[in-house]
DNA sequence: ATTATAGTGAAATTTAATTTCAAAGCAAAA
DNA sequence: TTTTGCTTTGAAATTAAATTTCACTATAAT
């Protein structure tokens, strides 16, 4: 039995083939978990007012050689709980260089790991699908967020899917126009609610085509009317330095689209990656 | 005492304050912690040679109540030492969707975390020096790495540094004939190998412009021709997927030189900062 | 040389963990 | 309904573990 098993979620599996007594003791021990490293078999058993036998035996079902070597295991688990993450950390003016080196690192892999933790697997499922079916894809997004169009019309690019990103008002007006039933539009807009994203969006809801937005977990109007919504999360620390986390909470929930489709259509897909590769290779010869 | 805190590194503090007895107790602690949990007090004190006694009184040395809580603060270490990182993971075909959000997810963490582990200190306060004193920045990168450039132009713009970003050869190499001594060349290749890439830094090297290069660990020409070299670690699964990984490492690099810059010159760089944030907010109202 | 003092382990004591066993409960069979 | 066999349970007995006490040793200071 490793150290890494989470002994929460062993219990809580168990708890159904646990005899009457068991259960209570498992009960408090789920709810008590911090405290019964602390305490000894007696003061277990008098807590949940049973035995101490039969605190034993509730170990051993729980497949502990001991008291002892459950005490262990519940400790272990507690450590490895992850400590209350610290939140998105903004930089100070004159922080020592290696601090924001730290921060910066920490607040992008806490973005992604948020991200990970708000996403609608169902969602990016639909997401996927509808990509696939799709006769065309646009990306729209302003500023940043355009970059994050570009780069994901450079990777759905090269498996050959048509696809283009329109990152200014204008031609984003002129493609939402020229949208058909079906097509995907895929927003991306961190706040959900840039003035120009909402003005091709309306034009893009009378069109038809299918609406993917990915966006902050938040109300927004865009989150209100896109057929699919993919929620990112993002630090709040935005105002002063620059919209870091965002872009790459959005890369990632481009890329996981992007292997998601590529790996449901591997065969057709793989002779493209290699070709494309290839071609970039021997460029660089 | 808290849960979190670090069993190991407590006690390699300690250890010059400990008598000669205790001292062979945590040598062999440290040694061998994975087992001490399992461990009793007269085991221990035979494995240590010592008796349970001066065991006892190592604990209590170390700030603990007894050996039980001993025990129960190792096997909370031990639960809290990451396990052992997975490698980077392709994408397979006909992955499950979880898999593939999580493992794309893990493999852009990653690809932070190592590169925070060969990123040199030094060399990033050596850029943030030299982009502070520059005249002008120039971003060179072709694809996936012209964007990052793109996002890095995005940034430091807003603190109203003059830069600008070339993502093609033509307008690459006409932009390097026209740097000059106070100026930076930042170049942005993940393989450092580019041919078009190579061809600029030529040219840029005659300008007398200081070169920063954004490039993969490893030997390169890019990376033996520049300046200062910030290095990203990379995973090496990026045939198949489409360069995932390495983007958001650049990313990273450039979150880190702008934080770095911004908080060096905040008195200046907050107003701008503002005046930038603020416009946008206000259109998008 | 003598006296403190800190460090140590053996033995005694206390406390905790484990085992054994008999009683209680309960369901299926007679 | 009664009997039988099985499971569940806690009290008591046993064993093991942890803690305390205390006397001995070595070393440093007087």
């Amino acid at each position: 039995m490793s150290i890494h098993d989470n002994i929460l979620i062993k219990i809580r599996e168990m708890k159904d083939s646990l005899t009457p007594v068991e259960k209570m003791v498992a009960d408090y021990v789920l709810q008590n978990l911090e405290e019964i490293p602390h305490l000894s078999i007696k003061n277990l058993a008098q807590l949940t007012k049973t035995s101490d036998a039969s605190v034993l035996r509730f170990c051993k079902t729980m497949g502990y050689s001991g008291y002892r070597s459950f005490i262990v295991s519940i400790s272990a688990s507690l450590g490895s709980m992850e400590e209350p993450k610290d939140s998105y950390t903004d930089i100070q003016p004159g922080d020592d260089l290696s601090v924001i080196i730290s921060n910066t690192s920490r607040n992008n892999i806490k973005s992604i790991e948020d991200t990970l933790s708000v996403i609608d697997k169902n969602a990016v499922d639909r997401a996927v699908q509808v990509l696939r079916q799709s006769n065309r894809i646009v990306f729209f997004g302003i500023g940043a967020s355009g970059l994050v169009g570009v780069d994901a019309e450079q990777k759905f690019s090269r498996i050959n899917k048509m696809c283009h990103t329109y990152t200014d008002r204008h031609s984003q007006l002129t493609a939402a126009t020229l949208l058909d039933k079906g097509d995907v539009a895929v927003f991306i807009s961190n706040s959900g609610a840039t003035s120009e994203i909402l003005e091709t969006l309306e034009i893009v809801k009378k069109t038809g085509a299918t609406i993917i937005a990915i966006t902050k977990y938040n109300k927004s109007e865009l989150a209100d009317k896109a057929n699919i919504v993919l929620n990112i999360s993002t630090p709040e620390v935005t105002i002063r330095s620059g919209a870091m986390g965002s872009r790459i909470a959005m890369l990632t929930v481009i890329d996981i689209l992007f292997a998601g489709v590529a790996s449901a259509e591997y065969k057709n897909v793989k002779k493209y990656l290699t070709k494309t590769h290839n071609i970039i290779a021997s460029k660089n010869r």
